[in-house]
DNA sequence: AGATAGCTAGACTGGACAGTCTAGTATGAT
DNA sequence: ATCATACTAGACTGTCCAGTCTAGCTATCT
């Protein structure tokens, strides 16, 4: 609010719970039901708040989903998970690939992504914000790894960012397109389950030194 | 138009071309802006056509949206590439690879699956057809030709499915991704078809027949 | 205490748009 | 020729909605 040299508050100040209410409320709508499928008189009841409050901590609708995005992009940070270069490979590339595969199948990740696929045209900077603190960063951990495996001698990889991209979207292609369009009576858990074993048994098989 | 016993027709037919004017112009807008972002009165003007005759040929804008969408998947329909099972698996491999990398990159593609993306939940019908004639025709494809290089004794795979999953996935993941989001800047053409080709590397060394 | 600014409830404006209606014209089948 | 129907142009209805405005109420600062 306050720019250079702190301009005194004066008055009743805004409420950042309230503000935490339209988020919520806002967020949810719009993964719920779409940016054009929600009004901004149902944030407003749904967030149990005026109208007019809404406008007075957002502009404009635009610059209130913007921030919701950006705010659940966030959210669904990836916190590099302590990749332990002592465990055995496939027991740390398991782990990785099923973490990923549960981070990015969650109904609110999925949503997310595709409110962002329906709006890349219009505000590519959002999904380029997803982008960054989702798969780019993904690959960026699994790289790391990668290249102290080959370090140590475990693995003998020529291209790590290539290693890592094909192991990436190997395990997740499938599934993660089926839930991006919805498609329904795919391979069950169990299978899925299987697919990804198969998938760091594939990578081994090809990276492993001999 | 008639069912049982042939409905004689009477007064002035509709028009087939009227239909396919409606049809082509709602396609590309819809492609290019999105269903809430286009109207009818615009489909009627682009198509040269008064916003009654778009009526009298289409219920509503859903069910013209539907025939939009089911129209568009027929024509991206795959023709299962000559496959030549003679031919070295390298070179074929790298040749379907390349074809669908390609087909799945086209402008056309990428905005229909976001389009169908954004109404997976509302109407998941749609999802279906598409994944039907794109993904999972790919799939079979591949599958089809992966038997019959394991029954000549060339490769050694003991799940076809995974394997087609995973060469198709990991070939497409990166790619697909950035496209759907509208990402820039990603790898130059030249390093994709280094990537493409590391992929059919990877999987031939983990199923070639020692 | 008094000023300042946030909040509420609800009315209101202006524009967009799906879908209908009308009245007249065009075209094909019989 | 005549009838049934398609097509055109444009007006019209009803609805939804982003964003504004008002008037009174409330919380917090000096």
């Amino acid at each position: 609010m306050s720019s250079a040299g702190e301009t005194i508050a004066r008055g009743r100040p805004k409420s950042e719970s309230k503000k935490e209410q339209i988020y919520t409320a806002a967020s949810g709508l719009f993964l719920e039901h779409g940016y054009d499928g929600v009004s901004m008189d149902q944030v407003a009841i749904q967030a149990g708040v005026s109208k007019q409050t809404v406008y007075s901590h957002f502009d404009s609708k635009e610059s209130l989903f913007s921030a919701c995005i950006r705010n659940k992009c966030e959210a669904h940070q990836l916190t590099p998970a302590a990749l332990d270069p002592a465990l055995p490979v496939e027991q740390v590339l398991h782990r990785v690939v099923t973490l990923y595969d549960e981070l990015f199948h969650s109904d609110e990740a999925i949503r997310l992504k595709r409110l962002l696929c329906g709006h890349a045209d219009s505000n590519p900077r959002l999904a380029e914000i997803f982008y960054a603190a989702g798969p780019d960063m993904m690959k960026q951990t699994l790289e790391g790894y990668l290249q102290g495996q080959v370090d140590r001698g475990v693995l003998e990889i020529e291209d790590i960012p290539t290693a890592a991209r094909q192991l990436l979207y190997m395990m997740q292609g499938e599934h993660l397109n089926r839930a991006m369009l919805n498609i329904s009576g795919g391979p069950s858990e169990a299978d899925n389950k299987k697919y990804l074993a198969a998938c760091v048994d594939l990578f081994l098989r090809a990276y492993r030194r001999a």
